[in-house]
DNA sequence: AAGGTATATCGACTTTTCCCGATATGCCTA
DNA sequence: TAGGCATATCGGGAAAAGTCGATATACCTT
């Protein structure tokens, strides 16, 4: 992963606030609960919550996946996201020792 | 600080690389030795190592600093940069704690 | 005071990001 | 297999960032 597309990824307000609210998705995403949190977050709650368009969410966690911030996993017709804690280790390191 | 503006000053190949080099500048900028480094590097050296031009790394330099990366000491015509360790700490704070 | 040097700011142009609506894809169920 | 959801992708307009050359400012020297 490109250290300057790490910290692209991180300069949006949307793109934190979810970052953040996937720390704690039981409080966060409490419509969750009826399917679980095992698999992360459904982009649907995700963008209730962003109040964004539909187009704009599945975006911006694309762009956190690729920066290997989140990790997704498709069950039926949904996508879950959750954070990808290997990611943000790498991010530490790359501030630690790289910058 | 508002967190989108410091990882918009790290979302840049050119601005990482100059916060790299701050951080042994005996090495990476020897021109300086005759100066001293107490202060910092001053912006000519910066320029002339990142091969753009004196405007934007002026620019740039302005950026950092904004964002608390840097600092600045200004001694005759010369301004001198050099790295704010606490704006790293800051935002190894941010990463912990609020992201 | 005049000229020279170092840095900052301005104006402009190009590229990228933000965010949307529309459409496509994939999956599930009747 | 048709229709309905959930998500992804596409195309685009507006705003921001990247970067430059030109100019302004500040300071130093003579």
């Amino acid at each position: 992963m490109d250290q300057v597309e790490l910290f692209k990824a991180l300069s949006n307000k949307s793109r934190l606030q979810i970052l953040n609210w996937l720390k704690e998705p039981e409080t966060n995403f409490p419509d969750q609960a009826e399917y679980g949190y095992a698999n992360g977050v459904c982009v649907g709650q995700i963008q209730m919550k962003t109040g964004l368009t539909q187009s704009t969410v599945s975006e911006y966690l694309s762009t956190l996946q690729r920066a290997g911030l989140v990790k997704s996993n498709r069950v039926g017709q949904w996508t879950y996201y959750q954070r990808n804690e290997e990611g943000f280790a790498l991010l530490n390191q790359i501030i630690q020792s790289e910058i």
